[in-house]
DNA sequence: CATCATGCCTAATGCCGTTAGACAGATCAA
DNA sequence: TTGATCTGTCTAACGGCATTAGGCATGATG
């Protein structure tokens, strides 16, 4: 009976990933996705410890993506470019990954997994790499970080769920925003 | 067998929003809150459409509350304090009802339930008005609110993620992004 | 060729939402 | 008071989910 597939975590991985992006983090179930690769559900758990373990490997693999992109995004730009650059960035990858994206808002309680943090702070760390350039130092970094991510991860949550109803572009709303944001954070 | 138990859509409602508070709205599950009130789950559905209409019935009252306290929040302040009001209450019931905030973000598309839009769009106007007191008009004011509830929102769900490790302050962080925003807002 | 580890399988458990259908108790008409 | 009807709760059952335990064939290793 159809042994050895020829499952690995990378494929696992790529799968789950095609799943969440094409229908949300939601649907990204171990039934579903054991369907999908052809194999019966508790096949799974010799790849991945379980559907956490698999989310968890998901964050993993999205804050690395998204570190990347971000990283990408910065490259030869100076200043103010850059912060724009970032910003944007930031939101193509949450429209060309919308499931990847999600998957990097898993809550990660301080103690537990250093890892995962770990790699949430790369993230962070490269958002705040073009505010260094400018010259913020020590808290005022920290502070401006918090800012910049809230209002580029609010806007991006909002507008997937629907939440900007009224009939102005997006798309405008967005560059003000980043305008309004690189002109507080001392443009 | 124990006939009657006087459930009414009030008693499952306050019931959902004390374990949603408590708990998280994950852990509103149509079991766990028949098991609350001393029912089986299937009676709840005489007073629910389901964990769906559960969930939205949850939206829908949060809708209302939330707008309260923003409306609360402006009275008697007039300009830059009530802008700054209005940001600090935003906070402050996310934190205090943190599973109704959660409802909050219940994503509705477009064409469907108007009536819970309609709902979301009342607290967006509230949001709005210490704007247009200040002199905005037009779409001025929705750019305006999109960049000030995508902050907001992004935020505290940032904070309730533990998205932020780093030791400084987060009260400062906010009041310094709720700085930002303002001087941005053509203050 | 014998052994063993491994990767997949089936079977089973328990939780969940949901539907169908029974029934008791309240309500209301006569 | 009696009897019919309505309605809120119940039990039973189904299907989907994650997860664990244990079996077994295949490939690797000596």
């Amino acid at each position: 009976m159809a042994r050895r597939i020829g499952l690995t975590l990378d494929r696992v991985l790529d799968e789950a990933i095609a799943l969440a992006d094409a229908e949300g983090l939601g649907a990204v179930t171990l039934a579903r996705l054991a369907e999908r690769l052809g194999v019966r559900s508790p096949s799974l758990y010799a790849h991945v410890a379980g559907l956490d373990g698999l989310q968890r490997a998901l964050a993993l693999h999205a804050a690395g993506a998204l570190k990347s992109a971000l990283q990408d995004a910065l490259e030869g730009t100076s200043g103010l470019d850059g912060l724009r650059s970032l910003a944007r960035a930031y939101r193509a990858f949450a429209h060309a990954h919308p499931g990847l994206y999600e998957a990097t808002q898993r809550a990660v309680t301080p103690g537990e997994d250093p890892e995962l943090s770990a790699a949430f702070l790369e993230v962070v760390e490269v958002v705040g790499r073009p505010l260094r350039k400018r010259g913020l130092t020590g808290d005022d970094v920290v502070h401006a970080v918090r800012a910049l991510r809230s209002a580029l991860h609010g806007f991006i949550v909002l507008e997937r769920a629907h939440g900007f109803g009224l009939s102005a572009s997006i798309d405008e709303s967005f560059e003000r925003m980043v305008d309004l944001l690189i002109a507080g954070l001392h443009g």
